[in-house]
DNA sequence: TTAGAATGTTGTCAGTGTCAACATTAACCG
DNA sequence: CGGTTAATGTTGACACTGACAACATTCTAA
């Protein structure tokens, strides 16, 4: 048994996530890990100032790992424009729900809020841009891109809202989800 | 000094109203109350069971009052059909910004899970209801119930994303937020 | 008036985050 | 190679939280 772990930085990170991954985040907190990591409850500090900083790297992850999933949808050349934009809405929606405790860290108030956490913003307006640019491809070379911004948010909500909604249990009643899903998407349509 | 305190309950929650309106909910908790109250640590448990069970209490009342909010713009007889459908979007939207933590908090996952809190559900669905009616109307007599459910369902979606992405921070660049309210809504009404 | 229910208090335990002081190991430099 | 220093890990301590049990006081109703 070694005195130093190896690499409990990422180690921390890795259960981070997959305590996450087991919808365990409440129980998330540096005593947990560092006794899931067979370590002393102080060791994380050596690593992240605090829980919330070691979050903000797991928050990164989360936004880099979404960026590339809608990536190859943007990407898709078989896609018309207006097709194309669906089925981003479709692979957003999805990629809340298939890491929905992640998701939501992933939009949690305090990664966003008075600029900390630089990388966090770069990276939800990178994923931002996969939208507008394609709304701006919908909307041709007449349009404004103002326009392009105020559509892009608006569908950025609308698939949001559907995310949360469901996630946090609001439609638990709904059947056939993955048909509403796709037929609001659809519809979201009619908004440019 | 009394030993009772009068009604201790009813004082419970109205600090935590007025600790969330002052943005303190994660300071909220029973020992906190106490102190503040002037009452010992674990009289609070002499009315809830847990910090949780009063949580549900105050989300009980926000949705009383989130319904209270909504009502005079659907009844408003001044309004078309689709005048009233967008007014519902700006004045849900403008509730929570104006009550942003108790919004928060209404829509926090512990309240619509497992279907415990039987009475927000009710409200919810009550308030919910203020929407599809209005949104039936707009579709008239030919449309089918499901269908308004299905754009009620996606309305609620697009003002409740917009309302979070506001409040958590995401869209702290985005000036003039009441011009883009106002727009996001009326352009919802394409979707019916 | 008095027994029992309601309400409030104190003591205790387990859990958390965080800091300071100390121990061990790794890395680098002469 | 050997020794100094930085990186990393550990232990002890403190303040805070939720929660339960045992006890105290007050209110209520027979």
């Amino acid at each position: 048994m070694t005195y130093h772990h190896g690499d409990l930085r990422e180690a921390l990170i890795e259960k981070t996530l997959e305590m996450i991954q087991h919808h365990e985040t409440h129980l998330i907190g540096f005593r947990e890990l560092a006794r899931r990591l067979d370590v002393s409850r102080t060791a994380p500090y050596r690593h992240f100032e605090n829980v919330e900083c070691l979050l903000a790297v797991v928050v990164e992850e989360g936004f880099q790992k979404f960026v590339d999933a809608l990536k190859p949808v943007v990407k898709n050349g078989a896609f018309s424009d207006k097709a194309r934009f669906m089925e981003i809405g479709v692979a957003y929606i999805n990629f809340a729900l298939e890491h929905p405790a992640h998701y939501q860290l992933m939009f949690d108030q305090r990664f966003s809020q008075k600029g900390a956490f630089k990388e966090v913003e770069i990276l939800t307006k990178e994923a931002f841009e996969l939208l507008r640019q394609t709304v701006a491809a919908c909307l041709g070379a007449g349009a404004s891109k103002k326009e392009s911004y105020d559509i892009a948010h608006l569908a950025w909500a609308s698939v949001h809202g559907i995310s949360k909604l469901i996630i946090d249990g609001q439609w638990n009643y709904m059947r056939d989800r993955q048909k509403f899903i796709r037929h609001s998407c659809e519809r979201l349509l009619t908004l440019i």
